[in-house]
DNA sequence: ATTCTGACAGCAA
DNA sequence: TTTGCTGCCAGAA
């Protein structure tokens, strides 16, 4: 068996990557709400980590959907352009202001609840 | 091996 | 209320 390299970090990585995959469309969350239903509620910072590498990925992660806490756009630098979090966003009927997403609360989509 | 940093969040003053 | 420190854990130097 080849690449007998993996660690449980890939397991990590790769469980925030799915989770940000399975963000609905229009909606977004936060990097403490995904640590929190992958088990380790304290490693928010981890989980942004695993966003800052995911552009080297084959598949596209909507990480624009993912913002701090308060609904900032927190990882807009990640983007090619500083602007780019803040299009995606809007193209999905966001409204930005200031980098804060507008109607945070009412678009806030907790992995935890899950209930589709 | 050790130290620093990072797309956060929680809590103390 | 705002500011600042600490915890978290994986990578880079």
């Amino acid at each position: 068996m080849p690449g007998k390299k993996q660690r449980k970090s890939n397991d990590f990585f790769r469980k925030v990557y799915d989770v940000t995959l399975r963000i609905p469309y229009g909606r977004v969350t936060s990097y403490g709400a995904i640590a929190r239903y992958l088990g380790s509620g304290r490693s928010a910072r981890m989980v942004g980590w695993a966003l800052n590498v995911c552009h080297t990925l084959p598949r596209f992660i909507p990480a624009h959907r993912v913002v701090n806490r308060n609904g900032l756009l927190t990882g807009k630098h990640h983007f090619g352009n500083s602007t780019t979090m803040q299009q995606l966003l809007e193209n999905e009927g966001f409204i930005v202001d200031n980098d804060c997403i507008q109607n945070f609360r009412e678009r806030f989509w907790d992995p935890s609840e899950e209930l589709l």
